[in-house]
DNA sequence: TGAGCTTACTGGTCAGGCCAGTTATAGCGA
DNA sequence: TCGCTATAACTGGCCTGACCAGTAAGCTCA
């Protein structure tokens, strides 16, 4: 290791990212809020003394990365956007297609996210939001009768109360995007095998125990519950050989 | 509810738009990989039949997700570049940045990773891993002779290894993004107040609890230290007010 | 055979232009 | 005076064509 000047890889930067960064920081420091309008293309030209073609990739980056939003004909220019975990869902899909993350390690990952979120849930929650997961298993009890579909959208809206009430959006955001991408994963295969009204009352229950350990406020209770219950429902789609990770983490306190 | 047929909100789709999808769902079918060369922007123009404009911004964006690399001059044309969490990083850190995420979730959030992590490495962990373990922890502790800027670093590759031996990409990938995000709030408090070796051997010291766990197999004990570990660390940096998740996760299991 | 130069490409950037769409406004009619 | 409508001035979407500074392959010459 030398002891001189400590010198960094330089890469060129392009125009458009000095825009792109310009931007940026004046969302980040709160200079533009949302709702807000950008400058119209044209203006932007003449403001940042790039030609066009430069702005608008400048701009197309920005919009792809959900922070601005034009639309043709706008007289106002481009409207700055309120944040959106759009982008991180599509990053994390994007892990999750690209380098080959398995099935398993999703459900272990979900089994984590959503445990850890039925424990803060227990010991954080509130009156109002205690009634809203009641509320949401209510739906889903008479979601039953009406058909998969209903039942889990219902089923999603519980797990969300559930987030909401650990006061992380991390985890509620995280949480989220995991559960699509599971979702995604094995549509096909269980819009017709999930069609079961038994199935459907199982699941049912164990929900309704979690939300009776976050009610107690045991929290312990609700995150072993909670795992359980993903991996009741979810280890069907994974080869026995990758259970491992699943089963350490619903053995977790069963001694 | 209306039971004929549900139509969309449909939104004008651009050009642009239209050739990041081809290429992104090329590059997920695994159609173009990692190191492979995409056409010349010339070429892709006749390709797609749209104008060099609206190929580059494509490219831009496709660029800026860091699925690609052009690099002016080079006469294979642009780069697929092999997957990266720093896109997943970059919207992590934008979450934090705009969408007012509290230090009390990040530092929660990263317990419940770390803490996970520990479980899953003490009880699926090769002797391979735990000896990579050990050694990180050798040279924390040399680094404490050295200097916090070093000690910080062997402390990273430790929680690396625990994270790599988890088996789970999602925890080794978030848990990377999200201790990036908690240091670069903190590095200019930490860099200064830091630097005591006193506080550099407790936290060796409690690195090492955390090891032990791991080696003895015993999961619960594992999560436990590595949450009170973090805690002990970084709950000065999170408001009295916001405490609360941060206790309810380290308390646990005390009872 | 090897070193150096040339050339044919690459991407970065610009100027200018056309088109379809949106909207504010001016003007019209009641 | 008020309400509606038609227009005009703008917007962004997209294109053509061009210039420049690089790169690297291939050619030339020693």
């Amino acid at each position: 290791m030398s002891d001189g000047a400590q010198f960094r890889q330089v890469s060129p930067v392009r125009l458009y990212q000095r825009i792109v960064e310009q931007i940026e920081q004046a969302i980040a420091r709160g200079d533009l809020k949302p709702g807000q309008r950008l400058p119209s293309e044209r203006e932007l030209v003449s403001q940042f003394g790039a030609s066009r073609p430069t702005v608008r990739e400048a701009l197309r980056v920005l919009e792809s990365n959900g922070l601005v939003r034009s639309r043709p004909g706008d007289p106002n220019g481009p409207e700055i956007l309120p944040f959106s975990s759009a982008g991180l869902a599509k990053e994390m899909t994007r892990l999750v297609q690209f380098d080959n993350v398995s099935m398993a390690e999703l459900i272990s990952f979900r089994m984590i996210l959503d445990g850890s979120a039925s424990l803060l849930a227990a010991r954080l929650r509130s009156e109002e939001e205690l009634s809203a997961m009641e509320q949401t298993l209510a739906v889903m009890s008479d979601a039953i009768e009406v058909g998969y579909e209903e039942f889990s959208k219902a089923d999603v809206a519980f797990h969300e109360a559930v987030a909401v009430a650990s006061r992380n959006s991390l985890i509620e955001v995280c949480n989220q995007v995991v559960r699509g991408a599971v979702l995604s994963l094995i549509s096909d295969k269980v819009s017709h095998a999930g069609n079961s009204t038994a199935l459907m009352r199982e699941s049912l229950h164990h929900h309704q125990e979690v939300l009776e350990a976050i009610r107690a406020g045991d929290g312990l209770a609700a995150a072993r519950i909670s795992r359980r219950t993903l991996y009741d429902y979810y280890a069907g789609y994974v080869p026995e050989s990758e259970q491992g990770p699943l089963l350490a983490l619903v053995e977790k306190e069963d001694t």
